[in-house]
RNA sequence: GGUGGGUUCAUCUAGUGGCCUAGGAUACCGGCCUCUCACGCCGGGUACACGGGUUCGACUCCCGUACCCACUACCA
């Protein structure tokens, strides 16, 4: 219809760690702008003076630059319809809640929430509207002249906005299709409180939305209900024209029994609920990030982007730009979705699969030196290339490989009773022999040698390889034989095997 | 309680009236590969919430019931 730039925001309240549900929300607004050529814009609504949390602000920003989501203004980010940190624009939403005000769209009212939960526990179901507005103390039952000497007076007073009943309001969602509410349901909700001097959030977002020319607001399910409430406000601000188009995201639910995802969920099954690591300022309490966890954030955003959306392909891993291009609002799912966080895993095992070993032994280099291990970057991308496809993190690849690098100390039991047979010591000082008049100690070099020996000799080759392997390795895992051995080189293969004959006997 | 939203395998999901004896992926189990352990590959399993319609035909449309979720603050 309109030939407008397609401009969507994101705007986290700053009261502590970024849940893994509003990376998801941030996510698909990013998609949708790059894909629709338009722009994204971080805003801050710390519109709650009570909930701000220190920290939390610089916390959200560096998440998004860990994940690759990138804003094209706000908080941060510069930009010409500014300022977008709420708690800098009260100027600008009193000048508004003025305007409501004077058309007879908005109420003052002077009701305290002591006499509000008076009234709540009087009448049951009681609602602040059209039906019990005429019973409390606002500017619709006292003259002008008590409201101006009160507010004279400096008692605190909120704007409520005011509902007219009998009417029926659409939200046409981008996702859930044609939604309807009766507006004899909605409550007078307040927009603007003297306190603080600040809006709530249903007039701060309506006025900084349309200031800031949104085009679309994808947000979570949970803003559902208060849709029509932010319907009839563009409206009373005759900005109906220009209204963006709706879109509520499923929620994200726990992984496994009722209700939605929770921290807890996330210490109890052992998965971070934060991208980053997080430390409560109050609490002191710590939580885990998906960072620091060891996940790649390609990864974090391609397992993220499929849950609650999918291509309608069978395409499962995507890099951002395909999801970008691929991306599509009408396909996001109704449902809520269980948070599956065994299938993060995978995917960061299939970005491990799809990564260069140069690039995974970047990341594995300094645990190796951690552990006190002298290693050449070169002897660690030839590690982490004969290892990496068997983690789905660079942090179980030590105990995996710590072999190539320290010579076993002791023998795993099961395996020597397996393994270790009556003559092994006998064939693996044998092999010794082999080993040593080799020259070329490549795996092409030993291969062809010790193979004709083993038949020369009639021995089986499981026998003679698996003894080989608890020599170096002290137990039955890992790569090729000739893998390790070359790796490890002729003499420190030769010490490995006496060595062991020399315990195991 | 009220209002709104939702309901396909254990989980994420495909499915827009006949292509569905319901497809893919994860997890699990089994097999193959093999000098071991993994990886990988191949294979397996009791899924359309229930009940009524509409229709020649319903997972797909309509109604009802059940259950789940959200909202119901001077929080977002």
């Amino acid at each position: 219809m309109s030939e407008k730039k397609v401009r969507v925001r994101f705007a986290p309240s700053p009261t502590g760690a970024l849940h893994i549900g509003g990376v998801r929300t941030a996510l698909y607004n990013y998609l949708f702008a790059r894909q629709q050529g338009g722009e994204l814009i971080f805003r801050i609504e710390d519109t709650d003076s009570n909930r701000f949390v220190p920290g939390a602000e610089e916390y959200i920003i560096e998440s998004f630059r860990w994940l690759g989501i990138k804003f094209d203004e706000g908080v941060s980010f510069g930009g010409d319809k500014g300022p977008y940190r709420q708690s800098e624009r009260r100027e600008i939403y009193k000048q508004y809640v003025q305007q409501l005000l004077e058309a007879g769209k908005a109420y003052i009212a002077f009701d305290t929430p002591e006499e509000l939960e008076a009234k709540r526990n009087e009448i049951q179901n009681f609602q602040y509207d059209a039906r019990t507005r005429g019973l409390m103390r606002n500017s619709l039952t006292m003259s002008k002249k008590e409201v101006d000497d009160l507010i004279a007076d400096g008692k605190q007073y909120v704007v409520r906005f005011k509902i007219e009943p009998g009417e029926e309001v659409l939200v046409d969602d981008l996702i859930r299709g044609e939604v309807r509410i009766k507006t004899d349901i909605l409550d007078d909700k307040v927009l603007y409180k003297s306190a603080d001097e600040l809006p709530t959030y249903h007039l701060a977002n309506i006025v900084d939305d349309h200031l800031m020319e949104v085009t679309h607001v994808i947000r979570g399910e949970e803003w559902l209900p208060s849709a029509p409430l932010h319907v009839l406000l563009y409206r009373a601000f005759g900005w109906a024209d220009t209204m963006p188009r709706f879109a509520h995201l499923p929620l994200l639910l726990k992984p496994e029994g009722k209700g939605k995802l929770s921290k807890r969920d996330g210490d109890r099954l052992g998965f971070p609920v934060f991208p980053l690591e997080w430390h409560d300022p109050k609490s002191g309490e710590v939580s885990s990030g998906y960072r620091e966890s060891g996940y790649f954030p390609e990864a974090l955003v391609n397992f993220l982007a499929l849950l609650g959306w999918n291509p309608g392909t069978e395409q499962e891993v995507f890099t951002m730009d395909e999801l970008i291009k691929a991306f599509d609002i009408s396909r996001c799912s109704k449902a809520g979705a269980k948070f599956d966080y065994k299938k993060g895993i995978w995917f960061n095992h299939e970005y491990i699969l799809n990564s260069p070993a140069e690039k995974i032994a970047e990341l594995f280099a300094p645990i190796v030196a951690n552990n006190g291990i002298d290693a050449t970057m070169e002897q660690v991308i030839k590690v982490t290339a004969m290892m990496k496809d068997r983690v789905n993190f660079v942090s179980e690849l030590w105990p995996l490989c710590s072999f190539f690098f320290i010579a076993p100390e002791q023998y795993d039991e099961k395996t020597v009773k397996k393994r270790w047979k009556e003559n092994s010591a006998q064939v693996m000082m044998e092999l010794v022999d082999v080993l040593d008049g080799i020259d070329d100690f490549t795996i092409e070099g030993q291969e062809p040698v010790v193979m004709a020996w083993v038949q020369s000799k009639e021995y089986k080759l499981g026998d003679v390889m698996n003894a080989f392997r608890l020599c170096l390795v002290g137990e039955g895992k890992g790569p090729g034989m000739f893998d390790i051995s070359a790796f490890l080189g002729k003499q420190e293969t030769i010490k490995r095997i006496k060595k062991a004959v020399e315990v195991l006997g």
